[in-house]
DNA sequence: ATAAAAGTTGAACAAATACTCAACTGAAAG
DNA sequence: CTTTCAGTTGAGTATTTGTTCAACTTTTAT
């Protein structure tokens, strides 16, 4: 049974509009990934580990320290945010360092910030 | 019982690193409403329509067709996204219709975008 | 008034997911 | 070699969440 298919369940009003939107649409994978990026911040606690490591490469434990959280948690969240380009790692003896992998990371974090401290709407 | 308080099963290696970043961390109410708009932004359907309403406004049932899903649906998601300060809706007539609220918005979306299409990172 | 179309809303269900727990690997120190 | 500490990983659980369904409101047309 194919999922939704057809399932609009009106008409549409102007169509000519809709057919344009639709011709400029990108393909389905491009907003699975824009959606999967946004899935990897959409976490306080990745938020946080983000903020930590702007400035600097931080180790798994120092990152459960600072959060009073197991390294376990810890880990978890950054494996997340390795698998999806966001953070590397190195080892350095028994330590593991992560920092942030991409620059556009640091800017769209820095964005959102400047966003949600004007915008002021409800839960 | 407190959640998870002090339950961080390790030494710190760098202490002065973490005290440090510790002071510099904005309250927790900056990570929840980071996280909440980027929630917002995680998921496929909400990415679409933002992609559909960067340009112009459009009503829900030209939408719903742009999608081929129910009304109920995109409905539901835009008031989500209401919620949140992404969108904003005028009524003309039987039709409801809807645009982004911020300039922000945009800004982070298209940034995104960019992000995506050279980012090659697995699943 | 009545009907039809656009949109909203709440409950319910299925899928995704954050953390816990326990068992594991890798590197350094005794 | 054995122990210890840093970190990883898989299974399990509780919570969150996207869509469906059905009932409802609002506006326009007959």
């Amino acid at each position: 049974m194919p999922k939704n298919a057809f399932t609009c369940d009106c008409h549409a009003v102007n169509h000519i509009l809709v057919k344009q939107v639709q011709t400029n649409m990108p393909e389905e994978g491009t907003f699975s990934a824009l959606s999967d990026f946004y899935k990897v911040m959409a976490d306080p606690t990745r938020c946080k580990l983000i903020f930590a490591l702007c400035d600097q490469e931080m180790c798994v434990c120092d990152l459960a320290d600072l959060l009073s959280m197991t390294k376990s948690a810890i880990s978890h969240q950054l494996s997340k945010m390795r698998r999806h380009g966001v953070v590397t790692c190195r080892r350095a003896g028994k330590e593991v360092y992560y920092s942030l992998d991409d620059d556009h990371v640091k800017q769209i974090f820095s964005l959102t910030m400047a966003h949600v401290k004007e915008c002021s709407c409800e839960k």
